[in-house]
This record gives structure tokens, C-alpha cells and sequence, in this order.
DNA sequence: CAACCGTGGCC
DNA sequence: TGGCCAAGGTT
């Protein structure tokens, strides 16, 4: 037998490792401090607003919020409406909330620290169990794999892996060769290595495996399949819903706002009062304050990731307020100045900037 | 399991 | 330009 003059290949991990030292990003902002003990929290942060999210959106919105709540204990103590408000633009609010319920359970029950332990973590509002691995082995380097979108293209690659991803037969033998790759040293740099790799060479499209330290053995690189996989989702046709968005202003210019509800889009946002026809809009308007006119402004369409929205803006300028509307603590008059404090949704946002 | 939950960038 | 995608989790 040959097999005592073979020398085995060098694991995935290392091949990994020794990649991210000459090419891995060590400079992200919640990178600081001690590889084997970065800040929780930041590190927690930059998982949460990591979610669906690409680093380069993410980097400037993790820099203004550790800036106005640098810890914790700061997050937990802060208003929803500010936490929404650094969110606002991020997208998934839902996230934001979650962290801040997380935050304030952190505070009552952990003694103001994240847990150390897969399952509470876990446990934790918005922290699901790639999330937690993340956190744990970047904060704590704690052997706990993830498998986010950048390890799912890696892996279906490398192992030659057909199906969606999201399927759960998929996602579990994924989860498996995720566990089995992992090291048992350096978890923060290898956590940052896979997925580095997944996000500036093993693209979604024109993957770069002339500079890849695994095309050696890469099922993909070798079938020619990297355009194939990871197959795709089956695509369903967007519905579209619409709606009449309400910009009442008054004399002063200011505009009026209300909060939405806990459920659905944009929950907890403030946004524009909306009707579901234009002969609605004027009754609602009618309630809010003494209106002379409408003007019909240019109507545009906001994609969702499940449905696309048609939103046809009126603006009733120059109106005066029904003093009733005070007592309503989900709407409130704002000036332009007061918006930027505000969490608003992203196109509600440009529509007032471009109505000013 | 499938639906739900945002937004910006890319080709 | 529009369809597709990106560091997921919850219900």
C-alpha cells in the first residue's frame, strides 16, 4: 500500500486559515479588540443587522448606532423610537425590535451580558442558531458553526450539493459538513475566513476559483457547475397591492404622521395615514384637519421581498389640524426636523424629501 | 413547510 | 430596466 508516502491534503479549515491571513478583512468595525475576545455586543449587533443585509450597506448605519448606544446597557435603556429611528433604512424592522427586547432581557436576566451558552443565547429574541454560532465563536471563540448565505453557496459548491438551500434535506446535510469543517482553534478567524471567502471570491455569479484555496477539490469547479449551483429558489410571481398615501400638511409645513400597528410591514414605523382609494383619502383627510384641494403627485411602486406595492401619494397642502388629532399618541404633526429622529419607512422618507 | 418581513445594488 | 440576490429568524 502506497498510503504511508501520501500526504493527506490540508483540511478545508486550514486551507481556509492560512487563506484569510494573507486575504481575510480584519478591519471590519466590530472586528476590534482580541480575536479570542471582541466586544459581545457589537459583535451581536453586526450579526443581527448582517441578516440579509450585505457589509458594505451595513457598515455606516453600526457605526451611528454603537455611536449613540455604545453598550448594552445603553440599548436597553433607549426609547423603541430611537433604536427605530438608527434602524431606519436598514429594512426587517423586526430586527431592530428584537434586539431591543433582547437587549432589555439580557438586562434583567443575564446580568447585562450577552449568555455564554448556545441555548440561552439562542433563546434570545431574533438570535437563531447561525447567529449564535456566530456570536459565539467571534466573541468567545467557542467551537459553534454557522450557516449563513455565503457558507450555503461555499459548501453546496465544494460538496457538489443540488436542491434549494432552503429546502430542510438540503439545509441539513449542510449543517452537517458546516459542523464537520469546523475547527476546534481560531473560530473567530475561521467564522470570518468561510465566510469572507463566500462573499469576495465564491460570488453568486462569476465566482473568482482561479484564487480560491479550495478549487482544488471543489465538486463545482471541477463539474463546471458553479453557475448552477446554489440552484436556485423557485420563483413565484409578486402580487401587487396598493395603496393611497396621505401627505397632510399644514400651514407651517409640517406633516402629519402616524405610528403603524405591531403587525405587518413596517410595524412600530411611523408612516403616512393611507387609504385604500382616493375617495377614502379625502373622508380620512377630512378627519385629520379643514382641507380645500388635493394635489395628486407622481405614483411609484416599493418591491417587498413577497409583494410589490403601487403607492399613489396625495397631498393636501396648507391645511389646518382638527385639534382632536393631539389626543392620539399615533399621530403626531412633524416638521422636517423632527423626521430625521423618527423611524420612517425608506420610500415614506424620500416621498417627503421630495415633496419638500 | 411556507409565508412573512425591507432595502439597495448588480448585471 | 427589472428580476434577482444579500452575514436569517419567527410564526
Amino acid at each position: 500500500m502506497t498510503h504511508s508516502t501520501t500526504r493527506r491534503a490540508p483540511t478545508v479549515a486550514a486551507r481556509l486559515l492560512r487563506w484569510f491571513d494573507l486575504h481575510g478583512r480584519k478591519d471590519l468595525p466590530w472586528q476590534s479588540g482580541d480575536a479570542q475576545g471582541r466586544d459581545a455586543y457589537r459583535v451581536w449587533l453586526s450579526e443581527i443587522m448582517l441578516q440579509q443585509t450585505q457589509v458594505a450597506t451595513v457598515i455606516g448605519y453600526f457605526q451611528r448606532f454603537t455611536e449613540a448606544l455604545p453598550t448594552l446597557r445603553d440599548l436597553a435603556t433607549a426609547d423603541e423610537d430611537t433604536v427605530l429611528a438608527l434602524w431606519s433604512g436598514l429594512g426587517y424592522y423586526r430586527r431592530a425590535r428584537f434586539l431591543h427586547r433582547a437587549a432589555q432581557i439580557c438586562v434583567d436576566q443575564h446580568g447585562g451580558d450577552l449568555p455564554r451558552d448556545f441555548a440561552t443565547l439562542s433563546a434570545l429574541p431574533g438570535i437563531g442558531r447561525s447567529t449564535a454560532g456566530a456570536i459565539l465563536a467571534q466573541a468567545h471563540g467557542l467551537r459553534f458553526a454557522i450557516l449563513d448565505g455565503n457558507v450555503k453557496r461555499v459548501l453546496t459548491r465544494y460538496h457538489g450539493i443540488h436542491g434549494h438551500p432552503g429546502q430542510s434535506a438540503v439545509e441539513k446535510l449542510l449543517w452537517q459538513h458546516a459542523e464537520s469543517h469546523t475547527p476546534t482553534t481560531r473560530l473567530a478567524d475561521y467564522t470570518q475566513a468561510i465566510m469572507d471567502l463566500g462573499a469576495t471570491l465564491c460570488v453568486r455569479s462569476r465566482p473568482r476559483c482561479d484564487a480560491c484555496p479550495l478549487a482544488g477539490d471543489c465538486v463545482a469547479y471541477r463539474d463546471n457547475l458553479t453557475a448552477q449551483l446554489p440552484s436556485r429558489k423557485p420563483s413565484k410571481a409578486l402580487p401587487t397591492r396598493a395603496t393611497v398615501m396621505l401627505v397632510l400638511r399644514d400651514h407651517d409645513g409640517r406633516v402629519l404622521l402616524e405610528r403603524r400597528g405591531p403587525q405587518g410591514v413596517w410595524s412600530g414605523l411611523w408612516s403616512l395615514p393611507e387609504a385604500a382609494s382616493t375617495d377614502d383619502a379625502w373622508r380620512l383627510a377630512q378627519r385629520h384637519a379643514r382641507i380645500d384641494d388635493a394635489q395628486a403627485l407622481s405614483p411609484f411602486t416599493h418591491v417587498f421581498s413577497h409583494y410589490r406595492l403601487a403607492i399613489e401619494p396625495l397631498l393636501f397642502d396648507r391645511t389646518t389640524a382638527h385639534a382632536a388629532v393631539a389626543d392620539n399618541p399615533d399621530l403626531r404633526w412633524c416638521s422636517a426636523t423632527e423626521l430625521a429622529a423618527l423611524g420612517l419607512p425608506a420610500p415614506v422618507r424620500t416621498l417627503l424629501q421630495n415633496t419638500a
